[in-house]
DNA sequence: TGAACACTTTACCCTTCGGTGAAGTATATC
DNA sequence: GATATACTTCACCGAAGGGTAAAGTGTTCA
């Protein structure tokens, strides 16, 4: 699997609020979730939320440990850093924005005095 | 629109080889590139780069301004912040396993010495 | 052994997504 | 006025996504 795809699958997985919320859980739990107790919560079928498990597995962002009829799942970030790379090149961007649009409001009020108004 | 959608949204658009290329390649140009220039490299038709275009928008991540009959697409990245602020959450949790993974190392690396392995 | 439990698989539904060809609109340019 | 340019809209297509009900598998417990 290339970094595209990498990236791809795991942005994937975050674009959606019950996955989201499966990651969070997971990172509150570090001992791990069985699969019930991870369905719990949510307002959908198991077999619903076996299909989330899979794609966060797809991606790499879970493993599954199966003991005696229980599975308990955990969480695997390490995927999740080469998505926070990718967006950290904009972080500049949002801060240079900032920078732009807080002179453009200096700018203004300076005018705006210069002009005695 | 609230948080859960802004979320959705923005990782929506991220999950797209074609999506992100767009978005870096205006990162590269600050003051905008037309809707024919960003097509050229991609092996798609127009009214798919079209519809990329309908998506980013929809997420708040391009703004658009037709001048004559070209129209020029400019980044507007401050969305992706919130992503971003998402993400940070797990960042953490990389390095504690790249810790844990440390440590779990040195120990091995003991227990081979004191065995006089 | 039989029933309950914790998933898992299968088959299906409807909607969204990413793409196309073809036709349409508005703005240059000759 | 005719033609080229720069999109834009429309109607369609096949694949993928998120959901379900129902049946299946393996484990535990009475």
């Amino acid at each position: 699997m290339n970094q595209t795809e990498r990236l791809d699958r795991v942005f994937a997985v975050l674009s959606d609020a019950t996955r989201r919320a499966i990651l969070a859980r997971l990172e509150r739990e570090e001992r791990g979730v069985s699969v019930s107790d991870l369905a719990r919560p949510h307002a959908i079928k198991l077999p619903a939320v076996m299909k989330h498990l899979d794609v966060l597995d797809d991606a790499g962002l879970i493993t599954r440990a199966k003991t005696g009829r229980t599975v308990t799942v955990r969480l695997q970030p390490k995927p999740m850093r080469e998505a926070m790379e990718w967006l950290r090149r904009y972080e500049r961007f949002w801060s240079a924005s900032l920078d732009r649009l807080a002179a453009y409001a200096e700018a203004k009020e300076n005018e705006t005095r210069k002009a005695g108004k």
